[in-house]
Parts: structure tokens; C-alpha cells; sequence
DNA sequence: GAGTTTGAAACT
DNA sequence: CAGTTTCAAACTC
């Protein structure tokens, strides 16, 4: 981890040393204040620095990358110091310690044995862990991978516990200076302060979080979406702890419940929490912003409360990347196994016996269509999935499915119990696995920009040496069947657009074959800092090349836009020599007809030529369009194909799951008044659930401005500031914007039109501060 | 697989 | 801003 990181996680330490919340806790019990450790450290800027650069990456899977990073980030800390550390018993709980201890062991042998031999420090902790649902999944190997994943876990039970803890602090802080109000109430009516201010920010981060990370293999991931966008914030303890928790994973029946909540408090217990968790820091930033003025034991509670809530909220980020990547990384390993029947099995930690190399890809948790562990594929290479023809949406479907089995090997990391032909093998199964009939795949595309950028996972890993020769012709096969090609730069470092990869913001990957590459994680300031550069000179450079523009039509009810009239590219062509009929036009690559920003001479674009036909907005092109659409709708089958290739349907959930990196990282306060919208989120699963296109629900006016809106890049808003915005600032002004976007994107024009980019720019803008302090202007 | 063509991106 | 160069993908043989 680097220094600054680690400077940043140390300095609020001291600081909630400080504080008078540190102190009461510390009068509580004799147990030592909390001390940053070395292994504490580096966990704590795992899980919150490195997290936070996670939810900055350009992918839009900050699970894995997270994922990586903790695993190479314990791998840099040195065994003996980390043992010796937590030997030293330097404030680490003993579940932490002995988990790093035994390197890797389950959780279930790391609470057992911290239960054989707490450390004074922690008399509590192990113990009440240990009451924990059985973990039998343990490691006999006692592979470090498992610690991770059981660590990243842990925190966040630890967190949620925390959390309880905090609370029960505040309840015992209350039940001594006051007169020992009903604890059950107080209990509950704490909860509700606990949770009730921010309901809203923390439904912010369950639904595409925990509703995934949660899916089982055979429940409607749409119901899980709505019922836990809807239902978590207000219960918590019911829905989470029953539904979810329920056999789906160890770690969750960490997860504060009433009961629990109701028993008696354990304060040594919740100081260790507090201890045990880093959590503090964050906590003690967002603390530090509310005022503990001289009345402290008044203004504790209010502080605490406030300061959990706010804390908690942080750590739901936190904890989201962690769900999430947990979610995605089932996909690799145990592709829809069935936790239904398996669910008592289904531990923190799966470690099969058979199984050398225990990974995190037999992690047990439930794949199912259409989860985030899909690919992102969007943005990426020209949008390549706006296609028409049915065999293009076969394509797309083997593109998905190919991105995946991309990120297979990506995801089982140095770890992987997979390795080479057996991994290969696998993968290929679990595409198989995967291949999904058309509404599924409509459902897939849906979240396949909340499903990261494959090539994130790639962070640290040693990408097997395979001649460039030979994964370029590997990519080249694949390209026609998964669509798996990644760039094959030499001279650029793929830091520049001309990297593929690069462009459609995802890190390179072991399919690249790229040479002295840069565009990696490990690169990542730079390829930030190339990108800002980039983006400076022209702020679409990362935007999706294909705009479309969707509309309400016809009342068929099928998703009637998706002529690729109704897409164009955001800058036009310049072709000469093609006529727009090869790959070198973008247009035709993004299977979008040129418009009258093309500059193209000879255009035969099948898609759709300039002549005749304006860029979107005008007039007779919307006749024209409304026209098609309706014409398509008699034809189903090419209507159906369009609506999965080109539905808006996958910019709505990629908007609405704040799936996107940038989303992602967008300020809590910022996130919650258009997404924390129990109802717009229900809308948008209703709908996925439906598979009607998101466009032709009226209601969804109103969620397509708030998709629109607040949470929407600038960029992706697809209005007129936008279209002013790009004509100013573009270096190449003349071809940068379609002159007519923007003058007739009125919210009223025909059901509400709007443009909305192709895909989202898998990098996260960099507007964004890369250390996450100030994430969005 | 090597070489060519092409057009976007970058540079001047 | 236009012209030129660089670059890598697409394409051809």
C-alpha cells in the first residue's frame, strides 16, 4: 500500500484518539485504545483507501479489483511481520489476528481458534464471533485466499456489528445516566435513528449490492432488487438478517438482527468491534463534522448516532464493493450452484477439500442471468453491441459471454484453483452455463455496466505470457464469436485513444497483447492522470462514441428504438475510402448510420446515410424513426433482436444501479435523492422484471430525468448542455458535436426523447478525484 | 502471419 | 484550425 494511503488511514486514528466518542469507549473497558497496526493498517487502507480508488477505477467492477487488491496487498505484507504484529496483540481483535495468523484459514477456524485462545486484549470478541453460525466450510489448507475474502467479509459483519455495537454503546451510555428507559424500545428506536436518517444512503448501496450479492441462483433477481431497495433500509434487521442472511453466506448472520439487538450488551464486545474494525477513521471524519461541543455526554448519543449513521454509510461503500465482489467472483468458480439446496454449506468461506487451491471462485454464492458478474461490455469498442441483425444479437450474446469467460482467468487470479487448461475448460463450461435465452440476455445487458470491467480483475496479476502473435490471433478468432479482442498496441502504452482498451476505459487484460503497456491497474495514477490530460483536451474522449436517442412510440409494447437509425456516433465519421461500409467507419462499427456530422465521402453506410437523414432531433428523422419503429414491431423477431441489442434498456439499470464508477463514487448526498427513490428504483426493476423497454413506460418520464438527471454525468444527460459542452470545449469542434441533438431534446417531445449515450464510460470521470475527497463536482 | 489499408487520434 | 504524423485496428493476401 502506498505511504499516502497509509498516512491518510493513521491520521484519523490519532484524531479519534482524541475524541471524546474514542474516549468513552475507552472508559468502557480497560482494553487498550486502538493502535494502528501494521496489518491493521494496511487492511484499513485496503478497505477504505484502495476501495475508494476501487469505486474510482475505471471499471465498474470494483469487486474484484478489490478482490486484488486485498489479496496482493496482504501478500505484500509480509507473513511474519503480520503474525508478529498480531502476536503482539497491537489493538488487533483476535478473529483478525488469528485469521491472518493461520493465513487464509476460514473464518470458522479463525473464530474457533481465537475462541481456544483469545488474546487478553480481546476476551469478548472471539467468543461472540464464534457464536456465529458455524462456518464448516474451513480450509484445511489454509490458503490465504480464504482470509480474504473471510477478512473483506468479516469487516463486513464487524462493520454491521460495529455498528450494533455503537449503538450498543449508546444504549448502555444511556441505560447509566439515565433511568434505565425500556431497553427493547430504546433498542429499536435507536435503530431507527441508526438507520432512519440514512435510509436512504444506504438504500443507495444495497440494491445493486446486496440484492445481487445475495441473488440465489433461482430467485428473480429483479425481486430481490426491489425487495431490498425497498425493504432494507426500514428493516434491516428482518429483511437482511432473515431473507438474506438466511444460509446464503456465514457472514451475514453477523449481520445485527432484533434479537440480537435486544440482548444484552457486550461493551467489551463493542469496543472490540470498534477496535476490530478500522472503521473508526471514517467515522471519526464524518464525527468530527458534527459538533461535540462542551456538553458531551448529551451530545454523545446525538454524535454517535449521527456519526454511525454517517459512518455506516461510508462503510455500506465500502461494504458494497465488498458484496459486490463477492458477487461477482461466484461467477468464475461455481457458476449457478444452487444454494438453495446447498444453502447450510454455503459458509463465509468455501473451501473444497478437493480442491488444492481454495479461491475465491469456488465461493459459493449464487450466480444467476443477468447479475452484475456479467460483463460490462458497454462503451466499449465502439459500443460494438449496437448491432441488428440477428446474428450480431447472437454475437452480443457470445460477447457477453466472452467477456466473461475473459474474465475467468481474471478473476481466479494467481490463486485460482484453475489454472491453465482445467481453468480454460471451466470457463468455458461456465459460458455455457451462461448462454442465455434472448430475455435474458436483454436482463444480462441490463447490468452488465454494474458488472465492471472484466479487465479490472487483471489488477496485479501475472498475465501469462502468451505472445502477442498469438493472443492477437486468439483475440481476432474470438472476435467474431465472444467478441473478446483487446488491443494490440505498441507505441502507445495503450495510454492513448488509440488503445482500445484504454478508450472504452478498461485496464488491459491478458487477452491484450499490448507491449509495454501502462494501462493497468498498477498504472493506475498514470492512466488516470493520461486520462484527465485526455479528457481535458476533449471531455467526450471517453464517452461512448454511439449516442442514441430513445423515445416512447408505438403502445405494442415492445422497445420499438432501436432502429440504428436511432443511434449515432457522437462525432460522425471521416471516412473516405470506405464508403462507411467497413469497420474503419466508427459509425458502421457501432452499427449506427452516419449523420450529418459525418463528414464521410461516399457513404453507403447501411445503417443509414447522411443524405436524407438528419442526427436526431430533426424532424422528418423522427417520423422516419417512429416510422421504423413501428415497422419493426410488426416484424417481432428483428424487433425482439433490436430490443436487446439496442434497447435502452441496459442505460436505464446502468444508470439507475449507480453501476458505473463514477456513480459509484458519486457523494452519498449526491447519490441519495435520485437513486435512494424507493420508487424509481422500483419502477426500474419492475421493469427489468418485465422486460418492457424502460422507454415506453410513462412513468418512467420521471425516472428517465432523474436517471437524467442529478446522478448523471453531465455527459450522459444527453441535453442540450451537454451538446453545448461538448461544441465548446471539444479540440475538434467541427466534428465533436451533432448540431441538432440538442435543440429539440425537450422533455415533452414525444413521450421524451432523449439522447442517452451508448454505454458509460467505464472509467470514472476524472472530475473525480482519484483519493475520493471530493468524488464529483 | 505478414503486409497493407484505413481513419481516428495526436501532434505541429 | 488545418495539415501532418502517429497509431492501431481492420483488412487483404
Amino acid at each position: 500500500m502506498d505511504t499516502p494511503e497509509r498516512s491518510k488511514v493513521v491520521t484519523p486514528i490519532s484524531k479519534f484518539e482524541d475524541s471524546p466518542v474514542f474516549n468513552f469507549i475507552n472508559n468502557l473497558s480497560p482494553i487498550q485504545p486502538v493502535k494502528s497496526v501494521n496489518a491493521a493498517q494496511t487492511f484499513h487502507s485496503l478497505s477504505y483507501a484502495s476501495i475508494t480508488s476501487i469505486f474510482t477505477s475505471p471499471h465498474v467492477n470494483p469487486q474484484k479489483e478489490l478482490r486484488s487488491l486485498l489479496r496482493h496487498s496482504f501478500s505484500e505484507l509480509p507473513k511474519h511481520e503480520t503474525s508478529s504484529d498480531i502476536d503482539n496483540g497491537h489493538g488487533l481483535c483476535v478473529g483478525e489476528a488469528q485469521a491472518i495468523r493461520s493465513s487464509g484459514c476460514t473464518v470458522k477456524c479463525s473464530l474457533n481458534e481465537a475462541n481456544l485462545d483469545p488474546p487478553d486484549e480481546c476476551p469478548d470478541v472471539s467468543s461472540d464471533l464464534a457464536k456465529s453460525e458455524p462456518c464448516d466450510g474451513g480450509s484445511p489448507n489454509h490458503n490465504i485466499t480464504p482470509f480474504y475474502i473471510a477478512r473483506s467479509d468479516l469487516k463486513w459483519d464487524v462493520s454491521l456489528d460495529k455498528r450494533k455495537g455503537l449503538f450498543l454503546t449508546q444504549v448502555e451510555h444511556q441505560d447509566k445516566h439515565d433511568s434505565k428507559p425500556n431497553e427493547e424500545e430504546l433498542t429499536q428506536c435507536g435503530w431507527e435513528n441508526l438507520i432512519g436518517d440514512d435510509a436512504d444512503n444506504l438504500l443507495i448501496f444495497d440494491p445493486s449490492t446486496e440484492a445481487d450479492a445475495f441473488d440465489g441462483p433461482n430467485e428473480n433477481s429483479q425481486e430481490n432488487d426491489v425487495k431490498l431497495c425497498n425493504s432494507f433500509p426500514s428493516s434491516l434487521q428482518r429483511d437482511v438478517a432473515d431473507d438474506v442472511a438466511e444460509g446464503l453466506q456465514l457472514n451475514v448472520s453477523f449481520l445485527p438482527c432484533p434479537e440480537e439487538m435486544n440482548s444484552v450488551p457486550d461493551v467489551d464486545h463493542i469496543k472490540e468491534q470498534v477496535e476490530m474494525d478500522q472503521t473508526p477513521q471514517i467515522f471519526l471524519e464524518n464525527f468530527q463534522n458534527h459538533s461535540l461541543t462542551s456538553d458531551r455526554n448529551h451530545k454523545l448519543d446525538y454524535g454517535f448516532t449521527s456519526g454511525i449513521s454517517i459512518a455506516c454509510k461510508v462503510e455500506f461503500q465500502q461494504q458494497r464493493g465488498t458484496r459486490r465482489r463477492c458477487l461477482n467472483f461466484e461467477v468464475p468458480g461455481v457458476p449457478k450452484m444452487s444454494l438453495q439446496s446447498d444453502s447450510t454449506s454455503h459458509n463465509l468461506i468455501s473451501c473444497p477439500s478437493d480442491e488444492e487451491h481454495p479461491s475465491v471462485d469456488s465461493h459459493p454464492v449464487p450466480l444467476r442471468a443477468g447479475s452484475p458478474c456479467m460483463l460490462p461490455g458497454i462503451g466499449l469498442h465502439l459500443n460494438t453491441l449496437a448491432k441488428t441483425s440477428r446474428d450480431k444479437l447472437l454475437t452480443r450474446g457470445a460477447m457477453l459471454s466472452g467477456r466473461r469467460l475473459i474474465s475467468m482467468p481474471s478473476s481466479a487470479g494467481p490463486l485460482s484453483p484453475f489454472t491453465g487448461q482445467e481453468h480454460q475448460d471451466k470457463s468455458l463450461s461456465i459460458q455455457r452455463d451462461l448462454e442465455l435465452p434472448g430475455n435474458e440476455i436483454q436482463d444480462l445487458m441490463i447490468v452488465q455496466n454494474d458488472a465492471s470491467e472484466v479487465p479490472a480483475l487483471t489488477y496485479g496479476e501475472d498475465l501469462r505470457p502468451i505472445s502477442p502473435k498469438k493472443k492477437r490471433r486468439k483475440s481476432e478468432i474470438g472476435s467474431e464469436s465472444d467478441s473478446c479482442k483487446r488491443c494490440n498496441c505498441k507505441k502507445s502504452q495503450c495510454l492513448k485513444l488509440y488503445c482500445e482498451c484504454f478508450a472504452a476505459g478498461v485496464f488491459c487484460v491478458e487477452p491484450c497483447s499490448c507491449q509495454g503497456c501502462f494501462n493497468k491497474p498498477i498504472h493506475q495514477e498514470k492512466v488516470l492522470t493520461t486520462r484527465k490530460q485526455i479528457e481535458s483536451r476533449n471531455p467526450i474522449a471517453f464517452a461512448p462514441k454511439v449516442i442514441r436517442a430513445s423515445e416512447s412510440s408505438c403502445d405494442t409494447g415492445e422497445d420499438t428504438n432501436k432502429t440504428p437509425a436511432s443511434a449515432r456516433h457522437k462525432r460522425g465519421c471521416n471516412c473516405k475510402k470506405s464508403s462507411c461500409l467497413k469497420k474503419y467507419c466508427e459509425c458502421y462499427q457501432g452499427g449506427v448510420g452516419c449523420s450529418v456530422s459525418c463528414r464521410c465521402e461516399g457513404c453507403k453506410n447501411a445503417f443509414g446515410r447522411k443524405d436524407g437523414i438528419s442526427l436526431l432531433g430533426d424532424e422528418e428523422f423522427d417520423q422516419e424513426e417512429e416510422k421504423n419503429a413501428c415497422e419493426e414491431t410488426d416484424k417481432p423477431d428483428e424487433g425482439q433482436q433490436n430490443a436487446n441489442i439496442q434497447t435502452d434498456i441496459p442505460q436505464f439499470p446502468e444508470n439507475m444501479s449507480q453501476s458505473t464508477p463514477t456513480q459509484d463514487f458519486r457523494p452519498p448526498q449526491t447519490l441519495a435523492p435520485t437513486v435512494g427513490d424507493s420508487s424509481q428504483l422500483e419502477s426500474c426493476t419492475t421493469l427489468r422484471n418485465c422486460d418492457i423497454p424502460l422507454p415506453q413506460c410513462g412513468k418512467f418520464g420521471s425516472l428517465g430525468k432523474s436517471i437524467l438527471g442529478d446522478d448523471t454525468p453531465a455527459i450522459l444527460r444527453g441535453n442540450r448542455s451537454l451538446i453545448s459542452g461538448v461544441k465548446a470545449s471539444s479540440p475538434n469542434r467541427k466534428r465533436v458535436s451533432p448540431p441538432h441533438i440538442g435543440t429539440r431534446l425537450t422533455p415533452n417531445h414525444k413521450g421524451g426523447r432523449k439522447l442517452i449515450l451508448k454505454s458509460i464510460p467505464s472509467f470514472p470521470s476524472l472530475n473525480t478525484d482519484v483519493n475520493s475527497e471530493n468524488p464529483m463536482k
